[in-house]
DNA sequence: GGGGTTGTTATGCAAGTGTATAAATAGCTC
DNA sequence: GAGCTATTTATACACTTGCATAACAACCCC
């Protein structure tokens, strides 16, 4: 009748599961209560494991939450390269369904912004994360940059270099602005509204209409 | 010989004082190690006192967190109020002058965007300070909304409703967007620029200049 | 200049953190 | 089914955190 030494029953899962799992664990511990709150028992708890297996699959927390950072920017700027990739698609298009899909889900979520702003909030005091920052900033203007000069060619405008800079500067300015307020209170919004906004505010910036296809 | 139980000197300073001096302390905190660097010892020792201090004049710390972040706030909203209440000049020029404020030195720095990060990623987890957000948000976005119907009734241009709402949301976006990259890499702009750019923008959106005044 | 007020220090504590380590057991191979 | 391996659990440790408390001393008042 006495009960023995009950050890908690448990069952082995593949490398690569387990390493998902807790990364997704992560991300809801930090949606849920903030960085702060993603402690490695939080995790654990949430992934339905014990914390030591934490460090089992990750050197360390540390490395966990990069890797939760790292899922997350890699499901953003999937979306967004689809969109840059569309074959057979004209600049124009190209350009609104890049807009456009920084703009939807999954881009546009309270968990990724938390994720974000956690991550990013320490981008003044740690160097490293400054500086990763940067290159993701200015690898993103740059292909906003590369697109923008292609739609303008395309429409035989000439663009100077430091113009073609400030267009891409102030787009990714709206994407980013409007990305904020969308996963912050996206709510107040219609749905497709901060799309619809952002693709006329660019087209009021280029003086061009993104919806229409260019005459071949 | 024997050194007795050599207490530390102090002085007391005035209320008000030593409440700046902590909150003042704080922000450095943040800025240098992130709002997880910002603990109450380091708090303490950088504002020149002991750890208990805080108590004496905050609940708690996280009071302290609210009235760093209170602090910054009221600054940042004190330079666009100033620009909105310029008296004797034309919409447009108030409208590119709050544009300019808020791109401006003191509202783009990396400690007040820290302070900033850290308290807006736990918006998803706590209500309260969503809705602090949410409030602050449209209370910035009307002042955006009303300053836009001036110049546009101004310029005898009839605007909708709606068309007024998107061009606040689309103006209020280029601003968010701007600050966080002058606030991230301030060092990969020009002086100026992203002012210029931001201006540049709202004049393409509205379709017009917002740098010679109105004709009266 | 002596006393009282209270701003300030010093010390300690309970809770929570990430991490290290050893024991246990699930699942594979033969 | 026995034996191995390494995934997983359980436990403990060193450290930090915010907070409580009591002793102390700087300043004000008379």
């Amino acid at each position: 009748m006495t009960d023995g030494p009950s050890r908690r029953k448990f069952r082995r899962e593949g490398e690569e599961r387990r390493r998902q799992d807790l990364i997704e664990a992560t991300l809801d511990c930090v949606a849920e209560r903030g960085l702060q709150g993603a402690t490695v028992r939080a995790i654990a708890l949430r992934a339905g494991v014990t914390a030591g297996l934490i460090r089992h699959y990750f050197p360390g927390k540390e490395e966990l939450l990069q890797a939760a950072y790292a899922a997350i920017v890699g499901r953003m700027t999937e979306q967004a390269k689809a969109a840059l990739a569309m074959e057979g698609a004209g600049p124009r298009r190209r350009l609104a369904a890049f807009v456009a899909a920084n703009l939807g889900p999954p881009v546009v979520d309270a968990r990724v912004f938390s994720l974000w702003a956690g991550f990013i909030g320490r981008a003044s005091s740690d160097p490293a994360l400054a500086t990763a920052h940067r290159e993701g900033y200015l690898g993103f203007r740059d292909e906003v940059e590369a697109l923008v000069g292609e739609v303008l060619r395309a429409e035989g405008r000439a663009a100077g270099k430091a113009e073609l800079r400030r267009h891409a500067i102030a787009i990714n300015a709206i994407i980013d602005g409007l990305w904020i307020e969308g996963c912050l209170a996206g709510d107040i919004f219609e749905p497709g509204e901060l799309v619809e906004i952002a693709i006329a505010t660019v087209e009021a910036l280029l003086g061009l209409n993104l919806r229409e296809e260019e005459k071949t």
